[in-house]
DNA sequence: CTGAAAGCGCTAACAG
DNA sequence: CTGTTAGCGCTTTCAG
């Protein structure tokens, strides 16, 4: 009862042609004639033949396949990014192979491994670091990686993120041009590369200000510490605004704020955050932070990855896409402000 | 540079044995003397040998990927389950390959057939429906079919959902009970049975009470449209208790009435929801809803899926899993409520 | 237990 | 343009 599965044979049978006729009817760069095509196709659907990706990819060493590397989807950001990549892939004629990775960010180099076992064309890892032996690996056998919304120093991997310390330093111009001094910030996991990057711009404006970081707690990414990272900041001498490394994180620390410690955003303090998720446009949080520009970093993950596995590209790039600072209303705006 | 790929014939030569007796050592079932297996190893590490799943998919028939059609990750309850479903797959050896679905409805069945083409073990369709002849056609060539989160007719295809009959009834129970008699009902896609479903059981409490539906308005699952219908909803004649088809909507409902329209929740409205997605947790929102067990719904498709796969179990099973009220601050409670 | 041989379904030279 | 012929890398009889 099961595989009823039509072959390129078959099919050929049918059609009165040779099978190699039927692989070219249906492989993009072939040749063959009108009538010859048409036959096939007649007698392809006929009996329903489709084409057997697996076993073309034996025979091409193309599989259309892209692996995805990934550590939570808690954060909206991901879902979102998923999903756009997982469409222009699609488009493209690829498709994405999920693999979970541990958020304890520990090893993920036996996940890389268990991805190249299938085959993959390429591979994109998302806010996830690889060693540079695992990097050395893929190109070795020829397959293309890229980050995405992480970066590393390693000059063999290319990447694409948001341009996160222009993004660091908008935020604390902006604060500093609201009137705030007394500035904290709660930062995410010190491993990943975008909270070094957005500290680093945060920091360097205040620096040039004049101004230290009036306090400063770790959130680790997670709602539930920056919850707590919240209460250690205003346990004493409470800042007047905050910057907090992710959105995610930052409507944990709303909530902290408002409804456990009684405060007003902004009127009491002002809170910043990063990346733009969908929540933070809602009603209920309306926060002001950087906007990462999601299709621009897909799109451009998207070519870069493509260029290399179908140009045999190999020179490794890395982009860093500038994000606007989106003003609404968890934080004070400056008079004379001009976006 | 490219392609330096190392084959089971290589691990062969360099170990002095035969190239199959390198795939037994590697093939859990198959016998080989501890000596050639040791031997086997030793080569294979050297050389950074690992199987291609590829290959071993053609010949063995099993590819150990398991498609996933879903249609959009924004509503938080899909990524959550999504993020489950692909570590508990992984767990056992298996891997997801994305599809997503137009979120148009529409004809999802191209999508199949192109999951087909990569000769999944089996498929995973997450809130999107089938036409019978494609649920035909899967069973065909042997590939087992569930659907997650929805249901259809269709004795042939399995399906595990949370009861959605009784979630709607525990809804209108509630409510009754806190003393709302103007309820009101924003709808989400009427095409979906999950939708059905919950609005069947809310219904059939308010009847049996005696109590009709004050007002209805459908959201589409969508924000937007749940907004609007909110609008729509509060022209005239406010209902004083809106259930809510899903919490994705529920947050924008909640949204509109306190912001656009000043009114307080719960005092003004109770606003009742469903599936507990992490942000009705959250202290802003803090949503009265009927919880979709994922962990349990998730298990369950795992199991009857693989059945399916591994032991040709061919009956069809559906599931509805029974998930609690979890009451929060948006909902009024009845004097002398026990969960 | 082990090697030799036969393919899985398809693409890619290779001659015609 | 078309058919024939090799394999892709691996699992699986089939003899030994």
């Amino acid at each position: 009862m099961s595989k009823n599965r039509i072959t390129s044979a078959q099919v050929a049978e049918r059609a009165g042609v040779s099978q190699s006729a039927v692989s070219r009817t249906f492989t993009p760069g072939a040749s063959a004639s009108r009538k010859t095509a048409e036959k096939v196709r007649k007698a392809a659907a006929e009996l329903g033949y489709r084409p057997n990706v697996l076993a073309r990819a034996m025979v091409s060493g193309k599989s259309r396949i892209i692996g995805l590397v990934v550590a939570y989807l808690e954060n909206q950001f991901y879902p979102e990014a998923l999903e756009k990549l997982s469409n222009q892939l699609q488009q493209r004629g690829y498709h994405l192979l999920i693999f979970m990775a541990e958020q304890s960010a520990g090893d993920i180099d036996p996940v890389v491994e268990e991805i190249l076992d299938y085959q993959v064309d390429g591979i994109i890892a998302a806010s996830v670091a690889l060693s540079s032996e695992l990097s050395a690996r893929c190109r070795d056998v020829g397959v293309p990686l890229v980050l995405f919304n992480r970066s590393q120093d390693d000059p063999n991997m290319s990447a694409v993120t948001s341009d996160n310390y222009a993004g660091g330093r908008k935020v604390a111009e902006f604060l500093l041009a609201a009137g705030h001094r007394k500035i904290g910030h709660i930062a995410g996991w010190a491993g990943a590369s975008t909270q070094r990057d957005r500290e680093a711009g945060f920091i360097s404006v205040l620096a040039e200000a004049g101004v230290g970081l009036h306090a400063r707690a770790e959130g680790d990414f997670q709602m539930e510490k920056a919850a707590q990272a919240t209460r250690a900041i205003f346990a004493s001498d409470p800042p007047d605004a905050i910057f907090v490394a992710n959105d995610h994180m930052a409507l944990a620390v709303m909530d902290t704020l408002r409804f456990e410690m009684g405060l007003k955003v902004p009127q009491d303090v002002s809170v910043v955050g990063f990346d733009d998720v969908p929540a933070a446009g809602w009603a209920a949080y309306n926060l002001t932070t950087v906007r990462q520009p999601a299709n621009r970093m897909v799109a451009n993950t998207v070519d870069i990855l493509l260029d290399q596995i179908e140009n045999d590209n190999s020179e490794t790039r890395r982009i860093a896409i500038d994000g606007p600072l989106i003003l609404r209303g968890s934080a004070k705006i400056p008079k004379r402000w001009s976006t």
